[in-house]
DNA sequence: AGCGTGACTCCGA
DNA sequence: GTCGGAGCCACGC
């Protein structure tokens, strides 16, 4: 098992979890996920594992995953050019050249929002 | 087998 | 306050 784990390690599965727990209507960042998993400075390692997110079974709100700047980066990623904006303009998040507006104030920290929970 | 790139971020000058 | 470099890990060529 540990040394079985490769390429489909719970880092992963962690990252689609984490994103699927993001609420509706709210964003958050490659950072914060890699910080809630442990590693802050493997933000892109979040991107790899969105980029993958295609491949899960269930389906993955990578749209409500942004960079730290609330810029859609991964929009270039996604099916069609404005896949991403559409799917957060349909959850009232109003975006603006590939920018969320508000970000600040849409964004969903796990590192607070999921620690809080658990401390209280 | 090695080098470069990438859905990023932080730190230092 | 702005700019540049380093760190992180995996994948593709």
């Amino acid at each position: 098992m540990s040394q079985t784990s490769r390429n489909n390690d719970n880092f992963f599965e962690r990252v689609y979890q984490v994103t699927r727990l993001v609420p509706f209507g709210r964003v958050t960042t490659y950072g914060a996920i890699a910080r809630y998993l442990g590693a802050t400075r493997s933000a892109r390692m979040v991107g790899w594992a969105l980029n993958s997110s295609s491949s899960q079974e269930e389906w993955v709100p990578a749209h409500r995953v942004v960079n730290r700047k609330g810029l859609l980066t991964g929009k270039i990623h996604f099916p069609g050019s404005n896949t991403m904006q559409q799917l957060l303009k349909a959850e009232g998040i109003r975006v603006e050249d590939n920018a969320v507006v508000d970000f600040d104030m849409h964004f969903w920290d796990p590192n607070v929002e999921l620690v809080k929970e658990s401390k209280k």
